[in-house]
DNA sequence: TTAATGTGCAACTGTAAAGTTGCATTTCGG
DNA sequence: CCGAAATGCAACTTTACAGTTGCACATTAA
């Protein structure tokens, strides 16, 4: 988990745009229809094949393998050779990663609501 | 919140594939650290110009203005008209959804792992 | 060994996105 | 009214990406 470190040594949470910036080029792997069926689909647990992950997905096997290599350029995929074969596996990491960040925009949003609040209250 | 009904006419979740697939685009449009910055800005509660969001970007106020129509267009963001300026602010529900998608994914995958306990301990 | 299956790699096409420049338009202030 | 500020719109360049095709390579099964 990203921290940085103030100038006297006090620990603070990461500030929300480095967080974000941070989760981009997750958000970006995500942003795709195909892939993120890829996702949903080994997110089940099993670990598939190149082409068992083709087997419904209208494209050709070799446009699978790049949507799979993006989500593994992202962290969010783990590829295991076996035999003549090829799984690919869903790394949890990178959501929870991804996850994090935006409940960060919402906890900045909440807490803006509440300054304003406050504000019209006074 | 969207939900599919059975021939039954059960009420059920919506299915993981179809709710990811709706967020896509959202992901698409969080996936670009340009745009990534503004959504952190306009968190913070503020309703901003065009201009001023411009001022600490590096890139010309048209690209700024492009950028802010795809989070527009994504839902991610509203904009009202004040005389001759444009203020920007930003729109929760959409990065709810998005939120509520990645809880979802590792629902998902807690749910394969303790599947895959049981089967082990079986 | 042979044929079939599962992949990897490279070249190529088409399209969309990011960013720019130039200019017209609306609006506020004096 | 007039100039400056804030935008909007359109054309254009560059680059990235999704998808394809064609072929070579490895591996398994008969």
């Amino acid at each position: 988990m990203p921290r940085s470190r103030t100038r006297t040594g006090a620990r603070r949470k990461t500030g929300l745009r480095a967080s974000l910036c941070h989760a981009a080029p997750i958000f970006a792997a995500l942003g795709d229809g195909t892939r993120v069926r890829l996702i949903a689909t080994l997110c089940a647990g099993g670990a598939l094949s190149t082409a068992q992950l083709t087997a419904g997905a209208a494209i050709t096997r070799q446009a699978v393998t790049k949507h799979l290599h993006v989500l593994a350029d992202a962290g969010l995929v783990r590829d295991v050779k076996q035999g003549r074969e090829r799984r690919w596996q869903f790394e949890p990491s990178r959501i929870e990663e991804a996850r994090r960040s935006l409940d960060a925009i919402s906890q900045q949003w909440d807490q803006a609501l509440s300054r304003l609040k406050k504000f019209v209250e006074a």
